[in-house]
DNA sequence: AATGAATGAGCCTTCATTCAT
DNA sequence: CATGAATGAAGGCTCATTCAT
């Protein structure tokens, strides 16, 4: 019986090994050709299949930019916790997970591509609601240790709502200027520009106001 | 001679005309169908044309997105203007300006497309390196009003480039995340936000600070 | 020994029901989607089954095709069968017998595509030629009861083949035509048309000629 | 002058020309295939085409099949018109009218295919309404030529609709059973059971009736 | 200047079937 | 007996672009 067990249990991990081939396919060839040069037929090219067996592990190309914008989201979030570990103060706590957000994007700017799709309108059949609201969940946790700080320097909750609403739009804005190169004609720099921002945030809640 | 001139100016005349009218085409199919549906058959099939003539116009497609990219700059930037005509006070010039940009792409999402196509990646090809800049320094000039107010309440320059670039920043991510659906999963109003932003903004200089 | 036979019938049965727990599912899925619409897939996942295991049951598509045809014509005899049994007089056996074979492909009109697949061509090794002979014997048989009457009245065994032919076609046409809108076209009604053949065939047996 | 209309008169012929082309490639595939297993690819490559190349002169696979099953309504409404020429009485005329059609897909099983498409369901989208209108106005002509000496020989117009549209479904399952192979099953001769038909229809109307 | 014609590569997806395990 | 995996061919159609005329 066990060794039934075992048997499912490896098959079961062999189809999982399979669908991350393909998954690690779709990723590579989505970083070197970007969403909308990215095929099934290169997909399953790259991942050593035929283009029909592709449908075997995922629906529909929909479904696989799905995955890959899970999977992008649960790196983000892995940064942005990560980020936080080493801050001692309130003040530093804020600004390296708030960093850690855009740094992410900063330096994987096609996870930039992926996470803003919808920008060029992804198909509702391929996103299902479920999916996209994890996927809309998963997002606003990556903010969520930058909303803790901010609560705990003073903030009321709609004041923490807002203010993570407008830093989220404010780094997003920084990384898209940076991503079309607008950066450089303005001659100023994205990161500094964020830190400012989070600097300023801190210190209108974390010190007394005249 | 004088004669042959006349011939080649009126010719020009009536080859711009031309390009007019495709350029038109082109907007207006662009407008209903978005970035992606929009074809060189529907293009020339609208502007009267088979597809082979738009090539007497425009050397590629990417061109006519970047003919189209240069006449929203020009709209944005009347829109800015016009936005603080009626403002009397420098904090009302500030905020009204600033307003113009955001609201000029706040209301139509289909210039705020084209000008984030870049973000998909236009091809090389179809921007020249000097019409590039030439966009680029319009989209600067869209921001030359707000600019010159901050200079007026006591910026210096340095900040004021700063500051503008900040601005700049905040404005397009809230931009987006409006476009993309993210403004309702965070519970926020962008216009609100933009508002606050340069409220906070005119404070920072616009007053004694403690 | 028995022992073993005991254990291939059994082994038998369970296959059978295998097999029929298949057909049914191809039953449904065609009834659903039609012949186009059947396919492989569809039939195995209603069945419970992954698309292979069919191959166990049957050897290809057309296979199952061969088999519900041959329900259908099961079931057609029955109906045939069934039409007949209030008749009294002659007139009325003639005339609802032939009815009974028109309305079930009248009522039925996935089992006349089934019946009319040939007519868009069967694979030939699907239809072997021994399920051929069965299967045009059944469509013989349910023209058995109409027959007889037309022995009875009069008909010669030449006469009567020959009439039996000619009514089914005739009822196969009115069908199609039917089926294919035709009669609407020709604004008129395939009942009672098929009413009148019968009775016209009924008249000329039935009763003294001049 | 005249050479510019010239010129254009040739470009049409030309492009008629390449169109008819394309038609032929069209029948010779279907005739070979049939109508599932002729398509676009086949169609174009028999045509000395790229696939694309025949949407310049087809919108649709379906439009191909709009265009085949046209011009095979014209072929029988000849065949139907020729085959009353020589015919001198009114029994002649009716019975050589009649055959006309019958001979004509008898002759030609891959027309009825064609005619009875409707049969496996054309795309509404395919036929347009109007194209289905003219398609059934030149079918229902091909039976003009009947329905005529039907009246001449003293039926009423209602009769006489009524007439034709037996005779129709009567041609038409003979057809059927003729074509697949339930003739020979049925060991009758279709030709002789239609020329039956057709003669007593006649002498329904044609002689004084006891 | 413009057309009409054509290319060729590409798109996503579905299918019946096979076969090692 | 059944699965899970994979094939390979095919499906209709669209696209930006080119080029002889």
């Amino acid at each position: 019986m066990s060794t039934e067990i075992a048997r499912t249990e490896r098959q079961q991990a062999v189809s999982d090994h399979r669908r991350t081939i393909i998954f690690d396919a779709a990723k590579e060839v989505f970083q070197e050709h970007g969403l909308e040069g990215a095929s099934m037929r290169k997909i399953a090219s790259r991942a050593g299949y035929t283009p029909g067996a592709i449908y075997f592990y995922y629906r529909s190309k929909e479904e696989i930019y799905g995955a890959l914008l899970a999977e992008s989201l649960e790196r983000l979030n892995q940064a942005v916790a990560a980020a936080g570990l080493q801050a001692t103060s309130l003040r530093e706590k804020l600004i390296a997970s708030a960093l850690g957000f855009f740094s992410f994007y900063a330096d994987n700017p096609r996870d930039l591509d992926l996470g803003f799709y919808l920008f060029n309108g992804m198909k509702p059949h391929g996103l299902t609601p479920e999916l996209n609201r994890r996927l809309n969940r998963r997002l606003h946790d990556a903010w969520a240790p930058t909303e803790v700080v901010l609560l705990e320097i003073g903030a009321s909750p709609q004041q923490a709502g807002r203010e993570i609403t407008a830093l989220f739009g404010h780094c997003a804005g920084l990384l898209l200027l940076q991503h079309t190169g607008r950066m450089k004609v303005f001659k100023q720099n994205a990161v500094d520009l964020f830190k400012d921002y989070a600097e300023q945030l801190f210190h209108r809640y974390g010190e007394h106001k005249c």
